[in-house]
DNA sequence: ACCTGAACACCGTTCAAGT
DNA sequence: ACCTGAACACCGTTCAAGT
């Protein structure tokens, strides 16, 4: 409430001693690999084995699991923000379109962390809305040129994209190691779903900006 | 492999007394109950004090928490086979298709347990898989009319329409308080990109009937 | 036969003792 | 200042003792 952290991580970097900045690293690295490889379930003892710590260690630095996830997710925010400028540097507004959705449900699918990120205590954490607010804006801009351009649904918001693509990428964990194209296929729907053409109007309307609101 | 259980349930309920059988009736009961409510993540003491049985009654009657949910979710068969009985009332063979994936969504979304049901320890269950294959052949039906018809889309399979009911009942988990009527909005992209004028082509194929194999 | 609750194993988290 | 591992709380599961 008083005072407003503007370092993205939030972690306060200032003079950590130097074992304890390596560590830090070092569980963050090994966090995030265990993290793509089985998801949210490997347990914190298995993370700190693996980064060559002890779990006393990786609380030390991250006081809660959780925070360990929110940091890994966030790391994650480079890889989206590439997938953006990927799509925004596309000419053609369908083909601009595509990329982004080919691009952000691709990365959902073969990352497992990134499949499990929409639990609701991980969306609720204000770095990570922060970060899809930033995001929004430049998906805004893509449908923009897409409605402008006559190709894409009026009636779809930025909202709505993470929604589609969260849907396609979790549900397709299962088919990660026997099928793990398959995303394509559903996504392929979905676009199809978005064209201009032949859509029916779209009832409820979008979803809010408080994504997190109910359950937990 | 040798002996074939042919009693959908698997339990055997031959010559329970009469104590026993109401006791696993209570535990179904409340487990039935605490599961739509807060998915599977409620404590198995939870459920014991909810049906007035100590945790050990709990485990002689379903051997593992799995098992009970594997139960939990055979009690909903009931409403599937509903749902499917309803879109193959309908006349009109798109009407037919939209009642039954309206329907499967709708029960999908508002049942917490049902949003769940996609684990693969519980599509793993030779129970729950035949329960989906029986269901299958309705849906097959179903598209059958629908492609006859020329209103929906040739290369979507009935594999396909589990996959996209639960990636959207799935998704809509987070929103059940807040926007319990938003799955209509994305089963309406859905729905439009599942129409027979101006679909692309679907690439990969559909899930094999393997839809466990990999992962866990 | 069936019920019960104390006991066990496992995992996230804490903290007293070390350097 | 930071690291460590033993200790704690919690939850699924087991089992000896009861009826």
């Amino acid at each position: 409430m008083a005072t407003v952290d503007t370092t993205r991580g939030g972690e306060a970097q200032r003079t950590l001693r130097a074992d304890a900045r390596r560590n830090r690293e070092r569980v963050l690295a090994a966090a995030s690999a265990a993290f793509a490889e089985e998801g949210f379930d490997v347990g914190v003892a298995a993370i700190a084995r693996r980064a060559g710590v002890g779990t006393g260690t990786l609380f030390r630095h991250f006081p809660t699991k959780l925070e360990l996830e929110v940091a890994v997710v966030l790391e994650r925010a480079a890889g989206m923000s590439e997938n953006l400028q990927a799509a925004l540097a596309e000419p053609d507004p369908w083909e601009a379109f595509t990329t982004l959705m080919t691009r952000i449900v691709e990365q959902t699918s073969s990352d497992r962390c990134l499949g499990q990120a929409t639990k609701p205590e991980l969306l609720g954490d204000p770095r990570i809305q922060e970060l899809q607010d930033e995001l929004l804006r430049g998906v805004e801009e893509i449908l923009r040129r897409g409605r402008d351009a006559g190709v894409l649904r009026r009636d779809v918001t930025a909202e709505d994209i993470p929604v589609l693509a969260s849907a396609i990428g979790t549900t397709m964990e299962r088919f990660r190691t026997s099928q793990p194209e398959l995303w394509r296929r559903y996504l392929g729907v979905v676009l199809d779903g978005l064209r201009a053409d032949g859509a029916a109007p779209l009832e409820p309307g979008p979803p809010g900006p408080d994504l997190l609101s109910g359950t937990c």
